[in-house]
DNA sequence: ATTATATATGAACAGATGATCATATGTTAG
DNA sequence: CTAACATATGATCATCTGTTCATATATAAT
């Protein structure tokens, strides 16, 4: 990564308050783990198959046929959400049910759409 | 967007609950915004400039000094986080400071971070 | 064992994304 | 007006992403 050293003429804010901000930053992997699970919020499909979840454990059929989309990208879909800990399953014969892992799902999808309606 | 009507042979739901799902589902634009709103979210680089402007208002140069990129990377992204409305800005001079639009943007993060790290 | 059903996965391809570079715009000082 | 500084923006390009299609795996029934 590049560096761009003293870019301003001048700082606009303490020197101290900079260098307390890096002091405050969390660490390269947790700002990079953050992202990543913010981007798995990012796209519609796995929204709307979390949303569905909010009612219900659910097998991958019913929602691809909630969702009205092929069993396969469901299924791909569901696996971004599990290796990101939003999800989690559990099997029972053919069928594989889907649950929402915990509760941050719903506060941070709640505070999202308190963002967006506001 | 085609259609998968009937995946499953049998529902392992009540259809009544399938029917309140779709009722209680958010309508598609609603959707789209929320998922557009956390891919804002998702990606390192906007989340470390929302860190840094958790302790004040910092202009364009001291961001980029800060995270140690180019000005004109962070301008483009504080254009995305601006049209999220997740940071506003004020022009001082030549200066322009940006802050924080509002509170969602703590909880959400916090949210996240309390996700991942537990 | 064979067949059918439910789910998972790999390859591939189109579309989106983020940094860079060059340059434009806006503001102040001289 | 001109020069200098701060910021914004358009084009480009390499990389990433999400769906589709084909196929593999897992389980159950006959």
């Amino acid at each position: 990564m590049q560096e761009y050293p003293e870019l301003c003429e001048e700082h606009h804010v303490h020197p101290d308050l900079l260098a307390h901000m890096k002091l405050e930053m969390p660490d390269e992997s947790s700002l990079y783990d953050l992202a990543e699970l913010f981007k798995v919020f990012g796209d519609s499909t796995r929204i709307r198959i979390l949303y569905v979840l909010f009612e219900s454990e659910l097998c991958v059929c019913d929602i691809a046929e909630l969702l009205g989309m092929s069993q396969s990208a469901i299924s791909h879909q569901l696996r971004v959400l599990k290796q990101a800990r939003l999800v989690r399953a559990r099997r029972e014969g053919k069928t594989v049910f889907y649950f929402l892992a915990d509760d941050h799902v719903r506060t941070i999808i709640g505070q999202g759409m308190e963002h967006i309606t506001e």
